[in-house]
RNA sequence: GCCGGGAUGGUGGAGUUGGUAUACACGGGAGACUUAAGAUCUUCUUCCCGAAAGGGAUCGUGGGUUCGAGUCCCACUCCCGGCACCA
């Protein structure tokens, strides 16, 4: 007998919805517990098997705490900005809305159906003008701090997607999006000054629970390295130095020069090694090349500053290739030693880091060496000093320096939140007045970006046209958008007061939810959405406009669903599994079992078909059970008035409070697979047993509830038992009850298993060691009296000969 | 190259602070029920030898520590992820 799961599943989900049993209650006694799954960018495709992963097993987690006692707010919306909506207009020539509006209602529509426990009354979408509006006036915020500013920046650009990607956008010196090979642009974009905030977004890793390889993989990418920043005086400064104020603001992160330069600065993370110094690289695109360089050559090293520029960031990033560089015909004094070195450029020099300009140490460093060895540099074998002392003697100064670059804010696209900014001759940029907010973004006719990488926003003279909101002169508005993680960086906050207009949320309210929990997420978000939320948060915390220096107490993530070949599943192949077809075929809570038993949580698992039937078939197990309730035999001299189906079997009440205890840790745990075998293993038991007490099989009901909300709900209503089976308390495992009487006792003869003993459980160690001798296989092998005897409590005894 | 994480039956995976390796499930075999198929139930299923009893081997490879190692240590191979000329 197979249950029907379209009708339960129907009827559980409607009856749920009508008494808005998971909606998180604002005043409550209750202890608060807030559950964050990342919300979904709402795609043309439906949602994908990868999706549930995470809803399911924080789902199983929201179910249980609110068994608890817990006030739980588990919410869910759609970060529906993005490129694939504007395709689909550029491509089709309807707005990217009403495309967006038609996937968040398939979204829901498919969640709705797994029966996840979402708070679908506090929903709301980053495109509605509600919310971006928030946005807006949080960028204005980072606008007044100071931390949003305006650059003439190297950008990557993807010629693709005709748009200006942030560094952690670009994946192997390639676009993230389409894998098109990222150019450098100079272009003017907005900012923001994430790197002021590198230290504490390292620090206060210290103060959250996150899985150590988040926070491993957060250090790693904002990259602190403490050094030095030495400076390397010309040898013959001569009066043609001359910088132009053009060419400092060519470098990104170089502080600009005062005053005539004489000096070459740079940063070393090994002054200890500067004696073993042979030579001085700048980056092609450092300010003093120009200048530096002699007329003999100058050819030279101009044709060599023009190909490096050229380069793609994957060209320039080949450590494979041979190194390049050329002499600038200029010599800087080594401060440690007054030795003269010559001053050479090469790209294995990076501008944008340190100070562009490095101390190149062969005996030291792979790289120098290889460049040394290419070019006959000297390469010298030094006394090395204390890093202290080599500070102290060449003048230099300690210094950090960080790989984390500041975050580009700017996009040349059409749909993303318009950056609230005009420009006014008179007055600068200034921001538009918070009444105004939020700036729509106005209907367009093309939504692509023109042809010299605008926003197609530029084209609407209406939009662009304005006045200035301090001196009401004309004035022209930004027509770049923000990036699509902005409103992922603040949406955790919104979700504790959704229908605020007066505020983001309400200063009460945020107090009383925040921090979240848990949030769980994919690993590929660890060094873009999860650190630029951070940032964010903690720059509204400054603001004091949150309570909270961390959003998140606790970090986790989850592993890829794999194809069953074990390929990333992809639309190109055709192996993508739609879990509507799931859902459909077998039900809610079978796709629910499944995704938590296939694997383990953290890791990468392929998806089996037979796997998914496997789970059906015992789901159909557990809707039997009821069957077994009736039909119980009565055990001999039991008198006859217990009602039958009230007679407890030990094994079953054994089994039952063993299955609690496990599956109560394994939640907590994160090993929802175990957890799922453990129910597995009393479902067994009972089947054994022939029969089971209604008051058994209620409580195994609860603790299934979370896992199978659909079945759980429905066998408790068959039970006759009232209300919702989730509206019960997690039940508590009585360890007396759980306690094997007997135990099965592994027996060694020098460590070999050699039998094994059933003794009661609270055998004395004498009268086991005793037991163990006389077992039939053991005592053969006892050839002579041991030596020593090893008894491991409830486990084993060990002789050893 | 550097930094993480892995490698357990035919398959996905369990394996406590070092203490009966292979739980649970899939797949497969045999049987029951059925006109039959499916479903369900019973049962076997790490490998090798053996009719069985039993014995031997086994957690990527090779060493080590220990009464005892999947688990700890050393070296190596392969796979997955991150970073990648960051001085």
């Amino acid at each position: 007998m197979s249950y029907d799961h379209k009708a339960i599943d129907a009827k559980w989900q409607k009856r749920w919805e009508d008494a808005g049993l998971f909606n998180a209650k604002d005043d409550d006694a209750r202890e608060k517990f807030y559950l964050l799954v990342e919300f979904p960018y709402p795609s043309g495709a439906g949602l994908h098997v990868g999706h549930p992963r995470s809803y399911t097993a924080l789902d199983t987690i929201a179910r249980k705490k609110r068994m608890e006692g817990k006030n739980v707010l588990f919410p869910m919306g759609w970060d529906a900005f993005g490129l694939p909506a504007e395709n689909y207009a550029i491509k089709t020539g309807n707005h990217p809305a009403t495309f967006t509006q038609t996937n968040i209602d398939t979204f829901r529509r498919q969640l709705k159906s797994m029966g996840f426990s979402f708070d679908w009354s506090r929903e709301f979408s980053t495109t509605d003008p509600a919310y971006y509006k928030w946005t807006q006036w949080m960028f204005l915020q980072f606008f007044k701090a100071g931390l949003a500013y305006k650059a003439e920046v190297a950008i990557n650009w993807c010629p693709k997607d005709k748009c200006g990607l942030a560094n952690e956008e670009v994946i192997g010196g390639a676009c993230e999006r389409c894998g098109t090979p990222v150019e450098k642009r100079l272009k003017s974009q907005w900012m923001i000054a994430i790197t002021k905030y590198a230290d504490r977004l390292i620090d206060d890793l210290a103060t959250v629970d996150y899985l150590p390889k988040i926070k491993k993989q957060q250090e790693d990418w904002i990259g602190r390295s403490e050094g030095a920043e030495i400076d390397f005086a010309l040898c013959h400064p001569s009066s043609h130095i001359v910088i132009s104020s053009a060419a400092r603001d060519l470098i990104d992160g170089v502080p600009p020069i005062v005053g005539m330069t004489e000096k070459i600065t740079v940063f070393t993370t090994r002054p200890d090694t500067i004696f073993g110094v042979t030579y001085v690289v700048l980056a092609p695109e450092h300010p003093l090349v120009a200048s530096l360089t002699t007329d003999e050559q100058r050819e030279s090293v101009d044709a060599y500053v023009a190909a490096s520029t050229k380069k793609t960031d994957i060209e320039r990033g080949d450590d494979t290739k041979e190194k390049t560089g050329v002499f600038t015909g200029s010599f800087v004094t080594n401060p440690a030693n007054g030795e003269k070195v010559p001053v050479w450029v090469a790209d294995y020099v990076l501008g944008h880091y340190g100070t562009g300009a490095v101390m190149a140490v062969p005996q030291h460093d792979e790289r120098d060496c290889a460049f040394a060895e290419k070019f006959g540099l000297p390469i010298v074998d030094a006394p090395l000093l204390s890093f202290d002392e080599a500070v102290t003697k060449t003048g230099g100064k300690k210094t950090v320096q960080y790989k984390l670059r500041d975050w580009v804010f700017s996009r040349q696209r059409y749909w993303g939140e318009p950056i609230p900014l005009v420009d006014c001759g008179a007055c600068g940029w200034v921001a538009v007045s918070d009444a105004d907010l939020p700036v729509e973004l106005p209907n367009v006719e093309k939504y692509e970006p023109t042809d010299d990488g605008e926003s197609p926003l530029a084209t609407i003279d209406s939009f662009v046209n304005t006045k200035c909101p301090q001196c009401g002169g004309d004035a022209k508005r930004e027509t770049d958008t923000m990036p699509n993680w902005a409103g992922s960086s603040w949406y955790f906050l919104r979700y504790i007061d959704p229908k605020n207009d007066t505020a983001f949320a309400s200063k009460e309210l945020l107090k009383q939810w925040m921090p979240v929990d848990l949030y769980n997420g994919g690993m590929e978000h660890t060094t873009l959405h999860l650190l630029y939320s951070r940032f964010w948060n903690k720059f509204l915390f400054d603001q004091g406009l949150v309570p909270t220096s961390e959003p998140y107490a606790r970090r986790h993530s989850h592993g890829l669903i794999m194809s069953d070949d074990g390929t990333k599943m992809s639309k190109s192949k055709g192996n993508v599994v739609n879990p509507d077809d799931i859902v459909g075929e077998h039900g809610a809570d079978t796709f629910r079992v499944y995704i938590l038993f296939m694997g383990p949580f953290e890791e990468p698992v392929p998806w089996s078909s037979n796997g998914v039937i496997g789970v059906r078939r015992f789901l159909d197990r557990v809707m039997r059970m009821e069957e077994l309730v009736k039909s119980e035999k009565r055990p001999e001299g039991v008198p006859s008035e217990v009602e039958g189906a009230q007679v407890k079997s030990p094994e079953v009440i054994r089994a039952l409070h063993k299955m609690i205890a496990k599956v109560t840790k394994d939640i907590d745990g994160f090993s929802f697979n175990t957890a799922v075998a453990a129910m597995m293993i009393f479902v067994n038991e009972v089947y054994v047993a022939g029969s089971i007490d209604k008051n058994s099989l209620a409580t195994f009901v609860k603790v299934f509830a979370p896992f199978a909300p659909h079945v759980a709900n429905e066998l408790w209503e068959k039970l006759c038992m009232d209300g919702f089976a989730e509206a019960q308390p997690w039940p508590v495992a009585d360890a007396s009850l759980a306690a094997d009487d007997e135990l099965n006792i592994a027996v060694q003869v020098n460590g070999k298993l050699r039998g094994t003993v059933t003794v009661p459980a609270d055998i004395d160690e004498a009268t086991l060691i005793a037991t163990a001798k006389e077992s039939p296989t053991v005592a053969k092998y006892l050839v002579s009296e041991p030596t020593r005897t090893i008894v491991v409590k409830g486990r084993m005894v060990n002789f050893v000969l």
